[in-house]
DNA sequence: ATGTCTTTGTGAACGCGTGCACAAAGATGG
DNA sequence: CCATCTTTGTGCACGCGTTCACAAAGACAT
């Protein structure tokens, strides 16, 4: 629905690819910093060795946005930041709430990053009668019980969720029957969201996971392989040798497993 | 200048395909879940949903590790639980060390979810000499002096990055010279790296932009389209409307942008 | 103005990942 | 022992993303 293209045969169509859109950030910041050394252009070549991608690619993303640069010379680098900002919705002001204020909560408070990029934190909000008004960042944390007032009144429609697990759906739901559509979610979990909702995941523990699977199999798997298998069902084969005294999802969000 | 390839030459050895090695992770958590209600097997249908995932893309998956499925059953829990673990090499202690203790440093020290799932925090290292010696998360910081002695003396391959982006480059290269062959960077920085080291990166910047692109577009773009653009090479555009008073690279870590 | 040189923008080929649809495998019941 | 039913494992087709390679566009020098 919806998809239909417009009747423009303008190169701009509204089909930027999802590959392309997360690497936008990524070319953003780096022209921001050639933008800070009074840079006033760069090669598709320079700027994709500073992003850290093919230059042929780069050039494809910059041609979903439009003809910005210029053929022998490069691209403008303020144009470009300019315009790469206006395309991620930078020029706005994005009022954000984070629920949980736990260790990685308070991390994401304390971060100053936020304001400089378009982003707000505009309320800070836990389920800890005991945190009620205690300011962390500066910025007094609230109780659950206000959270649909706080999105209403702020016209919140980003929430930042760093609480257990087990609460995370829950206070997803509530987010989203309050009207957010937008959700990065720190906690362990698959959250479900009606459709219109866009929900990121950041979970570092797979990333580890992840490292760990590759590291093994630089060390060679000689040492491991072919191991003995466990008594096809037999109890706790292995992996979770240790600390099962509480449910996984009761971690607080920074390490989902 | 020696832009270390961070992609895998497609490591053919098994040939698990990086996409489904991401997902694993993802697999584990559903059936550890699972495994803590004592379900005996389960369906790829029932697994599928549980990890937020389509049936036929578990199964085939499931297939590269092997056939441990019964038809007309399903998968016995607890032997999936080991088989992932072992592929993703679990079943072993992996030490790390966590480099650069702010707020972000100290939030990952302080998750319990590390010992649990075959990680182990070796060490905390910092640079600031006056935190060292000070306890965070019941583990004494250390000096950054000390790395190269830390990462020897324990065997660490593992590295964690959660420094300003201005020093992450410089870390990342004495971690490598060290000895580690896989690092979790959370500094807003492309690193550098040789060949056969593994860098996972977790930008929460980059989420939030992705997030605000398509909040954007949900809000229709008829109130921000067409609209004027600065004078070409005019100062600072937009987007960085304030809050300029050091460089972005500036930030602890956990919001790079 | 003209030629040369640099760099963009993009058509086209290729490879990977995803999802469908179904045959094979095995459990279960009569 | 055979029929039926459930669920896996996978061949195949499709679409997206990546990369190559090059013609066109424009700057710059003469």
């Amino acid at each position: 629905m919806a998809t239909g293209r417009t009747h423009r045969p303008a190169t701009r169509s509204r089909g930027i690819p999802e590959a392309t859109v997360a690497r936008l950030p990524l070319y953003l910041r780096a022209l921001t910093a050639l933008s800070e050394r009074s840079v006033p252009t760069v090669s598709s070549e320079e700027l994709a060795a500073a992003a850290g991608v093919n230059s042929a690619k780069l050039r494809k993303d910059f041609s979903y946005l439009g003809s910005y640069g210029t053929r022998g010379v490069g691209y403008d680098v303020e144009y470009l930041v300019y315009q790469i900002s206006r395309e991620l919705g930078l020029t706005q002001d994005w009022p954000v709430v984070i629920v949980g204020i736990g260790n990685l909560g308070a991390a994401l408070a304390n971060y100053g990053g936020f304001a400089s990029r378009g982003f707000r934190v505009a309320a800070l909000i836990d389920a800890d009668p005991a945190m009620a008004g205690k300011p962390v960042a500066g910025i007094p944390v609230q109780h659950t019980d206000d959270l649909e007032k706080i999105i209403s009144d702020n016209g919140v429609s980003i929430g930042v969720i760093a609480t257990p697990a087990g609460a995370a759906q829950q206070v997803c739901d509530r987010l989203v029957a309050a009207g957010v559509t937008s959700i990065l979610n720190f906690a362990p979990t698959v959250l479900s969201v009606p459709d219109g909702v866009d929900v990121r995941k950041v979970d570092l523990s797979i990333e580890l996971q992840i490292l760990a699977f590759h590291e093994q199999r630089k060390a060679g798997e000689e040492s491991a392989e072919g191991g003995p298998l466990p008594a096809a069902a037999s109890r706790g084969a292995a992996a979770d040798d240790s600390a099962d005294q509480g449910p996984d999802g009761d971690v607080p969000a920074v390490m989902p497993a």
